[in-house]
DNA sequence: CGAGTTATGCTACTTCTAGTATCGATACTT
DNA sequence: AAGTATCGATACTAGAAGTAGCATAACTCG
């Protein structure tokens, strides 16, 4: 007789199935009072559970930011004809998602946490930047190194506009960013 | 009788000259201990002052920073015969600039801090940024959107591998950075 | 149904940091 | 000598990250 598909439940009480409610919370509450007044208890509240039951689950602000923006940006599309098609289209795609409500600022407050925390830096290269490099390494055939500069010239120039302005980038300066790059 | 050249001194105890002290050791002390640990009585007891002293100097911390590196960046060198030459100049003295030791911290911080802080991206945007700006505008003669452009560019992709790798880019890649910026 | 196990909510706590308040001491001008 | 503005030092408030402890809820297994 075979085994049901869901194996054996560990004994005990299940974990409450608030991953997603606590992710959306995160970035409703980023983008309504800013990262820096993002609490941990601001956001448990939002979600509706308690504060201590979000550190049972990420053991850090920087860890929970992470896995939200993870879970926000899902798989890059890699569609195209070429590798023309393909870049333009990665481009747009990150653009825009970093133009969602919330996810631009939590992206730029957990990437300037970053800087002085090797720990997260480590988390936000490993769990956040790594798939898109390797996605894209595989795709374009490119080495390391250069897929490393593309990622910094897109995701850096659209942070610095993020963080100077408050705003994301009008779609006239993301064609001007996809050309520039496009034709190195 | 010609007044002399310094004006008529104000009574009262005149203010200590701090402020270079202050910005060396504000550079120091991210340097070794990182932007997060780098807390304002670490800054002035580094300095030798006491932290009063500093708050009644600079009104907030973010304002401490923007201040020091607008000392220490000084004026952006627009040397060249043409515009060539005068971009690649400057994109490789801001890139030199923030592989000083602290001062790409110390900017990735403030950056970073500016992002869920409007009056600090203001006094940033106003004070470090619009500087810069005017100049490449008067010197290129290009319009302002197409020169904030630029910076976001430069600038955003310098902060970006600084915030991930936490090292400066290496030269290699600033060539690959003047290049295509260059050929847009 | 009862025992064992695990997750949750809640409250309280520690630690750290930005920024403020106060006050005596100091350095200058008139 | 009187007046004024700054400095150093101490103490303080407020806010946020992260932790500890405990009663309770939800589930599995016998």
């Amino acid at each position: 007789m075979p085994r049901p598909a869901t194996p054996a439940r560990t004994p005990g009480r299940p974990r409450a199935g608030v991953d997603a409610a606590v992710f959306a919370a995160t970035l409703r509450t980023v983008h309504e009072v800013g990262y820096a007044h993002a609490t941990v208890d601001r956001i448990a509240a939002a979600a509706g559970i308690a504060k201590t039951t979000v550190y049972r689950r990420w053991p850090t602000k920087g860890a929970l930011i992470t896995a939200c923006l993870v879970d926000a940006f899902g798989p890059v599309p890699l569609d195209g004809a070429d590798r023309e098609e393909i870049l333009s289209a990665a481009i747009r795609w990150i653009a825009a998602k970093i133009g969602e409500p919330g996810i631009g600022a939590a992206f730029a407050g957990v990437f300037t946490d970053a800087v002085n925390d090797p720990a997260l830096r480590q988390v936000l290269s490993t769990q956040l930047q790594d798939p898109y490099r390797l996605a894209l390494q595989d795709t374009l055939g490119e080495p390391e190194q250069r897929v490393l500069f593309l990622i910094d010239v897109v995701v850096g120039t659209l942070l610095h506009r993020m963080g100077m302005t408050g705003e994301p980038m009008v779609d006239a300066d993301v064609d001007a960013l996809v050309a520039m790059v496009l034709r190195h």
